[in-house]
DNA sequence: GATGATTTGTGCGTATGTATC
DNA sequence: CGATACATACGCACAAATCAT
């Protein structure tokens, strides 16, 4: 799993909402399998910096994504790909 | 001091501005004492819910209250009841 | 154990676009 | 058109938990 910049994803100018559009990215490589259960995805800054989003939009996707089981977040740690996903 | 539903005590049709309904009821509650010096009130995003307003709104509504020496605001922790009302 | 860096949690400050009156 | 209000998003700041040194 590479995480090289996907700004090129990200549409600003979409009717979606921007936290929608980068859930829906990183959810696509979830439920792929290109990202493994239990594996730590990058911070929300370096995240913010790879989409080219401000790290509050990064923290609503990700937050979107717990509410779906597929990711699990550990205050001081860091963010885990679930392990149920 | 609770903070429920407030929504009942603005009016969106009043020819007074909404953030100066909310600053009115706010302050009511300063000067009675209701809300002790020091005290912590909550954060702009709940008040917004409890008076069914937008963030802006009540962010409008704290700055009257700053401007009257009522409450404090700091940046990164929120707004309190000043200390020498 | 202590200290500082990292990471998430959350707050305020502000700009922009849109809707309504 | 201008004033008011709302939603979204970005930026910066502080708190708390964790980890490396």
């Amino acid at each position: 799993m590479t995480w090289e910049d996907r700004s090129g994803r990200i549409d600003h100018a979409a009717p979606l909402l921007l936290w929608s559009q980068v859930a829906g990215d990183m959810r696509a490589d979830i439920v792929s399998g290109r990202l493994a259960s239990g594996v730590r995805v990058p911070s929300e800054l370096a995240l913010a910096e790879i989409y080219g989003v401000a790290r509050v939009t990064v923290h609503r996707a990700i937050a979107e994504l717990v509410s779906e089981n597929l990711l699990t977040v550990v205050r001081g740690r860091g963010t885990f790909v679930a392990l149920s996903s």
